[in-house]
DNA sequence: AACCATGCTATTGTATACAAAACGGTGGCG
DNA sequence: CGCCACCGTTTTGTATACAATAGCATGGTT
């Protein structure tokens, strides 16, 4: 996994999140393999790790194909990253250093920033949001927790939500990071689980929105 | 991943299992292959399946080793099955039919069986028990939580704890099987949730006592 | 006309050769 | 004596050729 495999990974992974290959449509090695202008065994191992992202999935001939979520799908991940998230949450609380909580608070602060501009900047706060929750998973120290999470977390459902997110999702998004700074700083396991949980479902309800606004 | 890389696959994985492979020892892409007779590209298919389901890990300079479990990494990965298989019990309780549960207690029934016997076959104990854990998986009806609990039962640890198994906690387990099954049977979600936290944390003290017993 | 068998084609699986990178040891230099 | 740089060896990364298999269409048979 070096040159050419992380090539090739990004690549494809573009694709999807473009579109470009859109869910349920096939992806073949050669093809790929002459778009990411390597051969196909970098694109193979690429593709056995977009399957354990679960961004494309195989059929029993071994054949790729891009995954299509379907409702149940997306609902079922947000249960699960809520659970784990949440636990994360309680862990981080028990483990919140000064130092750390300090950081945290300059990365919401980016977060108001780029959502109070005239124009808010998605892009910016997409960023700083996968920061701050990755912050909250390293304080958990546990690392099978964030293997596992990062397998649910980088999806393009998160991305294509906060894509249509209005100015007050925005903003409802860094209050409740201001809440669990809160529930950081106050030492209370319980109290950052509950906010955690209430935080992943109403990102939940709000993409159930953006898709029934039929995009 | 057909012939070559499933036989890949079994090999190293009985190699880990057995032991012959220590933990921390180093694998050798080229030295596995002639172990298993195929050539190096199912050896690293193989590998990468291993590495996902954490039998094995990489070294940032892509050196393959058998995953060494510290005590702390065991207790995080049993709190990570206790909240995940909670969750499975939860919505198998909800989605539980008459066949399963049929299925499920001739299966449990199984197992009192084999604990029964004046030698408990423990190896027909471990089947069975995955079976029965497997059926409230798929009573869940929630594939990635299925995908993701599978890279979590990981069979070193499961195996070896059993092994050291006293009969008294063989009979244990069956005993919380049954707790579980009226449970299900009452459809009762959150009492099928407790049953299967308690069932997987008494699963974990278990094990810390076979391992401090000095094996 | 419907269905199954058969053969062609598209696609993935496997082997092998070569390239690149990392590790380890050895020698020289400070 | 210790440290650093260099080079040989080991190990993994990548490309390519070939094998096997699955999918699909076509034609024959009932």
């Amino acid at each position: 996994m070096t040159r050419a495999t992380d090539h090739a990974y990004s690549e494809i992974r573009s694709l999807i999140l473009s579109g470009d290959a859109p869910p349920g449509s096939a992806l073949k090695e050669e093809q790929l393999a002459e778009i990411c202008g390597v051969s196909r065994t970098p694109v193979r191992d690429a593709l056995r790790r977009l399957e354990a992202e679960l961004y494309v999935v195989r059929s029993e001939s071994q054949r790729t194909f891009v995954a299509d979520w379907s409702r149940a799908d997306v609902e079922e991940m947000f249960a699960l990253r809520a659970m784990l998230e949440a636990h994360a949450a309680r862990r981080a609380a028990e483990r919140m250093t000064g130092d750390m909580l300090h950081e945290m608070r300059a990365c919401n602060a980016a977060i108001e920033r780029a959502v109070g501009l005239a124009q808010p900047d998605v892009h910016e706060f997409l960023d700083r949001n996968r920061d701050f929750h990755a912050m909250i998973i390293a304080t958990a120290d546990s690392p099978r927790l964030a293997a596992t999470l990062s397998t649910l977390v980088e999806q393009p459902i998160v991305r294509r939500t906060a894509l249509h997110y209005r100015r007050g999702q925005l903003a409802q998004s860094a209050n409740e990071h201001r809440d669990l700074l809160q529930a950081f700083a106050a030492g209370d396991p319980d109290w950052a689980h509950a906010v955690m949980t209430s935080h992943i479902r109403r990102a939940f309800h709000a993409f159930s929105n953006t898709q029934s606004d039929g995009d």
